[in-house]
DNA sequence: CCACTACGATACGGTATCGTACTGTAACTT
DNA sequence: AAGTTACAGTACGATACCGTATCGTAGTGG
């Protein structure tokens, strides 16, 4: 009788998964989420189109476990400031949008979601999972009582620090510069924050910041 | 002889297109770019999959023509200020994001747009098409000596002020109301402005934030 | 060593698509 | 009215999928 519950896998299975997964994810890349057969699978891959039906019931379901194995758990940076943590998730961004991968899938998925329920679902999924990082260190400025983020909403937040690099991504596709970053954290930080990066003008006004 | 160069089209010709191009449309919404068949176009719309392929040498060729079609020439707000006009820009777009139409079209260019070049051609005239309003009134802002935007590259601002919505509207599928709108346009525009004119609450526990 | 399991190969039925060919009919133009 | 043109209907060939069935083989583990 064979253990069901072993967790030693036989060889042969875990050889054909591997494969699968991997020629999907080549085929992911390169024709996105609309692109993906499994008779293309099948021929690349050497598996057979029986054993890959005998792994996961559906099309369908192989492609939501492809792509929930997307995006590991993303390192929360301390940089000890709140600009400096998000720079350096910014940075981290920049990075993933400029690689074929990301750049590539994703508007398939976004696509997909917008009549598919199931997708849907995973693309919430895996928003959730990228904006992590960047909800936490926003929460930890706003308690440690950081000017610039106290009585905006954590939502808005992101949207304005992560909208414009999706923007150039996808939409205007200008390339995500060092400066183009920079401009982003000051504009979504700036505001009440006391201006304390621009003293520029001569505001006579006292800047008295006190914090609670 | 046929008047080949005749401007007096055939009464049946134009019904035809008509009816084609409507029905495309149609299939374009619903199904998005790749969800579009001729078959099907022939089979709601009444006019023969002969016919279609009489005035569309290929599906590629009617779907680019049906997509050129979209966004007509849109209105260049003058309220006077700057903010004013890029406010009423960010309104109109807003309006567009949550018609349907847009939300489920756009998605689907952009994925076609990653793999085909004609696709893409496409994408960055319509992207040209719908930012053009922003970069002129930018524009006419800078040579008006406002301070929010001196020194700060048209690309950027534009990406600062269109990003989050779009950000809104397809990743993290969050309603846009009016105060994400003026919290992004106050981002935006606020940097070495002097930020004077914002008597946002000196964050006093002054309960109740209204309005001014 | 041997039962058991996963596997590859292949074929199949079913559906959906593109684009073309053919035929007879209706509408338009002159 | 006659000739030209566009049309609907239909059938077709060619692909490309999905998902299943069958059968013989090779690898695994006890």
């Amino acid at each position: 009788m064979k253990d069901q519950q072993s967790n030693s896998l036989d060889k042969r299975v875990e050889r054909s998964r591997t494969k699968v997964l991997a020629e999907t994810y080549r085929q992911l890349m390169r024709n996105g989420i609309a692109g993906v057969s499994i008779d293309a699978i099948s021929r690349q891959s050497g598996v057979s189109k029986t054993t890959i039906y005998r792994h996961w019931p559906s099309r369908s379901a192989l492609l939501l476990h492809a792509c929930a194995q997307f995006g590991g758990p993303a390192p929360i940076p301390d940089t000890g400031s709140l600009r400096g943590d998000l720079r350096t998730l910014l940075d981290g961004l920049a990075a993933q949008l400029a690689d074929e991968m990301w750049g590539s899938v994703y508007p398939s998925i976004l696509d997909a979601a917008e009549r598919d329920p199931e997708i849907a679902a995973l693309q919430s999924r895996m928003h959730r999972t990228f904006m992590a990082p960047f909800e936490q260190v926003l929460d930890r400025g706003r308690e440690r009582g950081e000017p610039s983020v106290q009585g905006r909403g954590t939502g808005i937040l992101v949207a304005e620090l992560v909208g414009p690099l999706f923007f150039r991504r996808w939409f205007s596709r200008e390339k995500i510069d060092s400066a183009f970053l920079a401009d982003v954290l000051d504009s979504a930080l700036v505001r009440r924050a006391g201006m304390r990066p621009l003293p520029h003008a001569a505001s006579r006004k006292r800047t008295g910041r006190k914090k609670s």
